[in-house]
DNA sequence: CCGTTATCCTACCCCTCAGGTAGGATTACC
DNA sequence: GGTAATCCTACCTGAGGGGTAGGATAACGG
């Protein structure tokens, strides 16, 4: 379904934000080898992620001793659907399942004489619908969010709590 | 993210399906050979997707002439989670999340020492219980039936097209 | 009982891509 | 100028997607 391309590049991203979290933020980028080694995953496969990720102006580079990469917004500001998009490419659940130029779904065997459009596009277009809809309400803020909690076993992320619809608790630590 | 596996083996569930909907049910099965016909689809390959359906109790079949092969149930019973599993295998959005005996989602590297579980279970949990949701929530029924609707009452679908271009009529419709 | 028409089963084949390695070029700090 | 990092291009390997081929088996119809 989704590679580990999307499930190493999203735990890189968690990784970098939160660090930023924590506090510790802005001056100093966060070492590629750092993060390899601290994830146990191949540095050399991450650097060909985190490309994927720096031209999709996800993170920003800093070259050079003491390099490394940062956020390039605030992590509420990202969200999954970026990061995974920008990970596996389009997201789409079949081929013949592509948005075009904004919202719009459409199925490229669309207009062909005898049968209806495909019966089947029903069907790809709900699940395509609701993957990008989990993906794009989520924000790497939220990923992140419960583990610096636990750590900081702050107060102040009850306002956002009670303010975000938290309709979608399932699979809640079982 | 699903292989025409999917998509081919839907689309012969949807043709069994809109037979018995037309109400010429029960005694005669489909052959193979006419569902790769009139789908433009290789018959070879299909073969070995129904197998996969057949042996999943989906579809039944009889052998030699005037055989081929028909819905096991009703096409109400039969939901859409049901057929791409049985035809892509465990319905998991990333490797490392399963279900385990019915409905709770695992993530293999849970108990980990060091870091807390996977941040990121949070998110593919989340994916893969939409998706499935999705699919669960719709029946071959429900695939068929708008196809067949517009057959027998062609002029109802008139009203919402003309009143708002939405983006997306399909999956709007509930 | 024999030919026809279908499902079944096993084996193979090609090609892409996921997943990763290797090695070097470039940039920046000290 | 050494060193530590990002960058870039190329290459490798195995698994699986997307089929094809060929035959064994089973049920009709005459």
């Amino acid at each position: 379904m989704f590679s580990t391309k999307a499930e190493y590049g999203v735990r890189v991203m968690a990784h970098l934000a939160r660090r930023e979290v924590d506090g510790a933020h802005g001056a100093s980028p966060i070492a590629l080898g750092t993060i390899a080694e601290a994830e146990g995953l191949p540095l050399a496969y991450l650097e060909h992620l985190v490309a994927r990720l720096r031209r999709a102006a996800l993170v920003e580079s800093r070259r050079g001793a003491h390099g490394g990469y940062s956020l390039a917004r605030p992590a509420e500001r990202i969200t999954m659907a970026e990061v995974v998009e920008a990970l596996e490419g389009e997201i789409a659940p079949i081929e013949c399942i592509t948005s075009n130029a904004e919202g719009t779904l459409v199925c490229v065997r669309d207009g062909q004489p005898g049968h209806d459009p495909c019966p089947t596009k029903l069907l790809w277009t709900r699940v395509q619908g609701s993957i990008v809809r989990t993906l794009t309400e989520m924000t790497l803020a939220d990923l992140v969010e419960p583990a610096a909690r636990a750590r900081r076993r702050t107060s102040a992320a009850a306002l956002r709590s009670a303010g975000t619809p938290q309709t979608n608790s399932e699979t809640a630590t079982a």
